[in-house]
DNA sequence: TTTAGTATCTATAGTAACTATAGGTTCAAG
DNA sequence: CTTGAACCTATAGTTACTATAGATACTAAA
């Protein structure tokens, strides 16, 4: 656990990360590059283990890179006020909260579009007509989605 | 609105889909390619609005391309059963309902960890240590994306 | 009829956060 | 000395689009 360097396979698996989800960190600057050994491997000490485990805790808290970054810098730097850590963490929780309501106004059109359905054939499923209908006479919410972006996120559309 | 032809703006007015939207729905396979104006613009009929609109509707709901696929193979056969159907909205629900699950638990993370923070120095914040502790000593959880699996969702990342 | 402005066309690249693949080296164990 | 695992690089693929550039077409006013 307290060793002084790892390699690349060590670091993930103390970490619970990906070996290329590593490099790729190296790659895009987020985790600074180790040495290597005679024969071209990376070679990691216990700062690069901190620092890696402080970003997949980050990202499991559903952090986005870009705060991570954020709080990364401001980690670098103790004395500063750590009025900063709150608000990205406080902005965070509103988004979150933001995520749940809007699934939560999926989760009743869905159930009730479920319920609708009785059986038969495809020409007069209900569902069928609830999707179809552009209109949107048949939805219990208005807007579900107002920021449609094109942003990505991995943990969330898992199956 | 009962119109005979529609160009691609007038199409995306219709459904609320954007313009490029509309081409890249044609160019992977979801919408077929509409007939040309002399000028090579292209030109829509009501049955591209019915189904860009069901596209559009199932989006909004949060389902993926490829169960829309699904959807739309088995309304082009009106008299099946609307079972698979059922199947794919109650799957999708499932996953939904997962999604909050997930969503709720980091929620009380995010709260737990704002709680401890007193204000002070970067380098006493317990936001920070928190997220530093790769042991995960402070979790309220254990384990919150079981999934990784690196996929995409637009709806769900928006600032 | 010219001109200005908008809408359309194609093709390509970028977004987030990785994962997967191919094809080649290095290392540790037997 | 050889086998097999772990490592290396580079590139492409994933989702569901969005943005950009540069060219052409259409519409309305002067």
């Amino acid at each position: 656990m307290d060793k002084i360097h790892y390699t690349i396979g060590q670091l993930g698996k103390e970490t619970g990360c990906k070996v290329p989800t590593i490099r790729y960190y190296e790659k895009i600057g987020m985790l600074p590059e180790p040495r290597r050994s005679s024969g071209n491997q990376r070679i990691y000490g216990p700062d690069h283990l901190v620092r890696l485990a402080f970003i997949r805790h980050c990202r499991e808290l559903g952090f986005s890179q870009s705060a991570i970054r954020d709080l990364l810098k401001l980690t670098d730097d103790p004395n500063q006020s750590c009025e900063a850590v709150d608000r990205i963490a406080s902005n965070h929780l509103v988004s979150i909260n933001d995520r749940i309501a809007r699934l939560s106004a999926l989760k009743t059109e869905l159930e009730h579009m479920l319920k609708c359905c009785k059986g038969g054939k495809v020409s007069s499923c209900r569902i069928v007509e609830t999707l179809a209908d552009y209109s949107h006479r048949n939805c219990v919410h208005d807007s579900i989605y107002p920021n449609p972006k094109g942003a990505a996120c991995k943990e969330f559309d898992s199956q």
